[in-house]
Parts: C-alpha cells; sequence; structure tokens
DNA sequence: CTGAAAGCGCTTACAG
DNA sequence: CTGAAAGCGCTTACAG
C-alpha cells in the first residue's frame, strides 16, 4: 500500500503552501479562469501532481467547501404522466442520495403543463438564487419556449446534463437518452419475425415534430429497407388529441387489408391503440407492440392485446444524467461521451415484472 | 436549509463528549457487541440522535478511520470465459471507483480452474491478512470445494455478498443474480410466439446440476404447461465436452421431424448450437435462441444463425452485490432484499450494439 | 466507561 | 499572488 500523495506532500515537494497548491490545482470550478497563482508556482504544481499520481481526495474537499446548489427540474407528477416521470424523480433521488455526503443542496423544481412550464421553471432559478446555482439536471426543452430558457441558464455558466431529449445548440455537459434508431428498428425487427411478407402493418406514428417520435418512425422504416421488405405501411398521426387518433386508428385497421400487426411509438398513443384493438376485435388476433410501461400498458401486454411493449428506462435516463452532473460538480469529471444512450429494451410478458414500479435497477 | 445535526450537537445535549456519541452511534461495525457505552448513556445518546433526526455523514467518517480491506474474487480471464468475467470485474471496479474516496484497500483475487480455484483463494484470503478483511465479493461457489471455503469466510465474521449464484445455507449480506425462470419463459414465449403449434424445439438443456441451467429449463417447460403447447420439445443435456455436445445436438436437429427451433441455457452450449446449424445447413432457417452475449454469439447473432440471445447483465451482477457490500461497510445500510435480480433481457440485431463490449450501462 | 486532544485532507476566510 | 490558521465532522489513540 503506497501512502497516498496529498496536497500537502505537493507543498512540501514544490516548496509552497497548501493554500496555493489548492488554488493551482483547482481549476475546474466557478469561473473556469484563472485561480490566483502565478503561471511559474502554478506549472511547478501541476509538474509534480503529475509525476507524483496525485489523485485529490473528493470526499476531504467536500468537508469544508460551501455546498454544491444542484437543481433537478422535471416535470410534475399528474395522473396521466405519473408513471414516465416518477421514474424519472426517482433516478434523479437515487443518484442524489448516492452521493448525498458530498454537502449537495439539492432543490426540486416540478413544473406542469397548464401552469408556466419549464420555461418560467428555469428562468425563475436563477431569479430566485442570486448568488448562484452550480448546476442543473433536468429533460430536454418541453416545449418551443423551454429551449431558450435553458440557453439562458446555460449563458448564465450553469453546468447542465439532460435527460429524455438533448437540444440543439445548447452547451450541455451531458445528455442521456434513448436512441430512438435503435428502439425503431428493433420493434421492425420482432414484428417482421412474427408475420408473413404480406402482412400489413398499421404504425402509430405520433407527431413528426417531437424527436422521439419521429426517430423511431425512421427507425422502423430504415429496418424495412435494409431487410427490402415490402409489406404495407399504414401511418396514423396523432398524439395529444386521443378521441380523434382512435377514431382515425380503428379506421385504419378496418380499412387495411390482411391487416397483421399494430405498433406504436409513444405512451399516450399505446393506450389508444390497445382500446382499438379491442373495440375493433383484433385485440390477440394481430401482433402488437407497444411503447412504455405503466399500469394500463401492463395490463393490454398480460390480457394479450398487445403482445410487446419498448422499455425506454426513464430511471436509468435520469439517474446517469445526475450522475454526469455531480462527478462533474464533485470530482470536476467530464463524462466520456457527452452523449450517452440507454437501452432500448423489448418487453415480453415473461419479463414484464422487471420494469414494473418498484423494482427499479436501483432498488438499493 | 436547516442546519444538519452533528454528533457535537448530539453530544452538547446529552452532555457528554463527541467520542462517547460516536461510541454510542456507532453499533455495525467490528464485533457488532458492546461498544463501551454505559447503558443509560448509551440510551440517551441513541434517544436524543433519533428525535434530532442526526443523519451520519459518512464522507467525514472515513477519512480520519482506518481503511476498510474489501476482497473480490472473481474467476480470472481465460480465452473462454474472457467476456463473461470481463464484464463482473469491470462491474465491481466500476462500483468501486465510484466509491473510491471512502478510504478503502481493494484486494483482487482471481482464480483459475486449473489452478486451487475459488476454495484456495478464499482460504489464502484469511491467511494473508491475519488482521482482518472487513468485507468480501465474490461469485456463488463455484464447485464443491468452494461452499465450504465461503461458509468459512462468513463463519470468521467476513460479510460477503454474492454474484451470478447463491449459496445455500450462507449467511451472506446479499445476493444478485439473474432469475433464471424468467429467463426460461422468456426464451419460450418468444420462440412459441415465431413457429407453428406443430414445430418441434430442440432445448440443449445444459447441466441439470447447475443451477443455472436447470432453472432456465424449468421456466422454459413451465411456460409451455402453463400455456398449453404440446410442441414436441427435445432436450440435449451436456455442457463441458463440447465435441460430444455437437454430435449429439446434430443428430437432434437430424432427427427431429417438424424441427422449428433451437435454444440453449448457457454460454458454452451457444457456440456449439451455432456451429451445429451451420454444419447441418439449418442455420438461418429454424429459429435459434442462445445464452450470453460475446463476440462468438454476436457473430452468430448478426450473420443470422441465431435469431435473438439472453443477456444476463453480467455487468450489473457485479456493480450491484459490490454496492450491496460498500454500503453496508461504508454506511451500515443492509440492503432492502437480501436476494435481487437483474433483467434477463432479450437481444435483436437491431440492438446487439447495446450489449457488446464497451458499452456497459456504466460507461461513466 | 468517558473525556480531551490530535488529526484525516482538504477549503475558506483573513492577512500581508 | 501567497501563507498561516482555523475548521469541516468524524475517528483514533491516549489518559484517567
Amino acid at each position: 500500500m503506497p501512502k497516498r500523495i496529498t496536497i500537502l506532500d505537493i507543498a512540501h515537494r514544490v516548496g509552497v503552501s497548501a493554500g496555493t497548491v489548492h488554488r493551482a490545482l483547482t481549476v475546474h470550478r466557478a469561473l473556469t479562469g484563472k485561480s490566483g497563482v502565478s503561471e511559474p508556482v502554478r506549472a511547478a504544481i501541476i509538474a509534480e501532481a503529475k509525476i507524483s499520481g496525485y489523485r485529490p481526495n473528493y470526499v476531504a474537499s467536500s468537508l469544508k467547501r460551501k455546498k454544491l446548489r444542484v437543481a433537478a427540474s422535471f416535470p410534475g407528477l399528474t395522473e396521466s404522466n405519473r408513471y414516465f416521470y416518477s421514474f424519472i424523480w426517482q433516478g434523479f433521488r437515487d443518484y442524489a442520495r448516492e452521493a448525498g455526503d458530498y454537502n449537495l443542496e439539492l432543490i426540486e423544481l416540478p413544473f406542469f403543463e397548464g401552469e408556466a412550464g419549464q420555461a418560467a421553471e428555469l428562468d425563475s432559478l436563477i431569479a430566485r438564487y442570486p448568488e448562484g446555482v452550480d448546476g442543473l439536471v433536468t429533460v430536454g426543452p418541453i416545449d418551443r419556449r423551454a429551449a431558450p430558457a435553458l440557453m439562458r441558464c446555460a449563458e448564465g455558466g450553469i453546468p447542465i446534463a439532460l435527460a429524455c431529449d438533448d437540444s440543439e445548440g445548447l452547451a450541455r455537459l451531458g445528455c442521456v437518452l434513448v436512441d430512438h434508431d435503435v428502439t425503431g428498428r428493433m420493434m421492425a425487427e420482432q414484428i417482421f419475425s412474427q408475420i408473413g411478407p404480406d402482412g400489413a402493418v398499421v404504425l402509430l406514428a405520433g407527431d413528426m415534430l417531437v424527436p422521439a417520435h419521429y426517430g423511431v418512425v425512421k427507425g422502423f422504416e430504415a429496418y424495412m429497407a435494409d431487410h427490402g421488405l415490402s409489406n404495407e405501411l399504414v401511418k396514423v398521426y396523432g398524439y395529444l388529441n386521443s378521441e380523434d387518433l382512435k377514431l382515425r386508428t380503428i379506421e385504419a385497421f378496418r380499412k387495411t387489408g390482411r391487416f397483421a400487426a399494430a405498433c406504436c411509438v409513444c405512451a399516450r398513443g399505446t393506450v389508444v391503440m390497445a382500446e382499438a384493438l379491442r373495440e375493433t376485435g383484433f385485440a390477440g388476433k394481430v401482433r402488437a407492440i407497444g411503447s412504455d410501461v405503466f399500469d394500463e400498458n401492463a395490463r393490454s401486454l398480460r390480457e394479450g392485446t398487445l403482445t410487446n411493449l419498448v422499455y425506454k428506462d426513464p430511471y436509468g435516463q435520469a439517474y446517469r444524467a445526475s450522475r454526469i452532473l455531480l462527478n462533474f460538480l464533485i470530482k470536476g469529471q467530464k463524462p466520456l461521451s457527452d452523449t450517452q444512450f440507454v437501452e432500448s429494451v423489448m418487453v415480453f410478458r415473461s419479463n414484464l415484472g422487471q420494469y414494473e414500479s418498484g423494482s427499479y435497477r436501483g432498488n438499493l
């Protein structure tokens, strides 16, 4: 066990005080600019740190420094989104708890659709803490007003980690999301391994302006193109207006000859798709893959209306986004890659239990 | 921000010294017995800690205390097992690194088949560190001699966390494994969604004495029974002797009428199964699900010899077993459940990349 | 059984 | 720009 090098060892060897070593080595935080050490001294200290293999003890450094103020802003839990976002909050809280003793001040900022939303919440963050916020973890901009608000945070110098969606042009520390292309391809691979070459597929394609929807649809079509599949593909667009979507979905089911499989790229649409399958009597007779695991979808899978669900690991997205942010704030470490993907997983009736509430991969 | 309660706050309120509070509150470690505080004082301190909502700062406590000596013993990497166990080692190292500043002494004890193996390595551990080892993370007993050696460690008072397999009657802190029943059922669900009611299945069933093999086979059969499936099921046993297994597998493929799908419950057997499929010309013509993701199997999946692979998350098993051990040693926290399951995941060509080396879910 | 002191490796004012 | 001192919340000898 070679003794671990400390800041004091370096101070002795270079012939300066511990404080100076500290100033020279603590580049990352704050203004990222100069830290008040003359260039030659700084160089000597950094050289000595390198050759002696110095590694900071972050546990010790957290003890005396002031709290790191970390804000988490995700959609608040409502009736319709509580499944997905309760996993998101849980992922954040679990990682924050693992890092709990590192002297953090955690601020939770849920936002809701009806009210001001993500943009207002982010703007209020800066207003409420004039002394500054050290980091922010949130979801990619939920609407058009959120993107500029996020940008203002970044320009205010706040390190940001995103989950679920990225934000074009934003200088963020990292982003964790699901690979939509892989998701779409996997859906197609499963569907076309189960229906014949003349079976038609109805695809509930969501909203083409939502990257998460568009990406999955593109992946699905790319798989078909790559494998020379010429099955008929009927796309039904729509997302927010469930009643309207249902009517058009039912119509598509009825009008499509050799209707063999249905797929949906989004959570809400999957609920609609399952209802449409039940009401038209196609439930259990055609293959059907939906998106996201929550009570209603789980029931549809169990009863056989759906044959599979695609899981996008919200817990993992938030856990890892939080880890990116906190590792940077606490240890100055940037992620190996500033875009990380969680797994896209195909859920079966047999392993559904693994993805339902309570069985987080966290589960400390 | 209410000020966080410290050991000194409690000392003042109870009218004792910080040292006494420390002694009263630090029950878990060492002999778990008395800690040298009189009963009334101890009770007063514990009561005050409870009502004031005291939570220890483990970061601070790690600073001055002596190192926690933690041993990890997993199979060393050889040509044949390097895929699975490199993920295992990686999972351990990643979690150990996250906890790295908590003043740990990590001991890595790889073991190999030809030599003394797990039993000898565990026994040498006790011999080599007469001052004691604070914790051990390892795989469930790999052979008959390993179980009693593990037992000796536990009786020596070493907290143990297991990955991959459990050990009957062992007083261990926790165990992380894959749910074999779920795995077998999921394999069956996928297979029978793709073949007709008269298709026959050849199942490479491994060794009935290995719980990981037996459990998957039972799950597979349970699924068939639960769903009233009467497809012919031809089981081929065998595990270690690849040549022999291959001959018998080929024979089974050839002799089985309406041969429609092949499945294998173990990693080595899957390699044999893929070869047999290729050599008999059945590759790509029947459905085939194998076990575990590593180069050879990945190639078979990509080329179409296999249609799916089942992934048992070795990285997650070791990461979580390490977390169980270290959370106990550092924070005195026992896991919510002493048996935890990682997910059984069905891997497709489309999402294979997520499970290949380098794309650990860790990926810090 | 209990206390007082020193110290873990840093960071933070405060002087100069 | 640099140093010396104090202190973060614990744990560990050392006395008594």
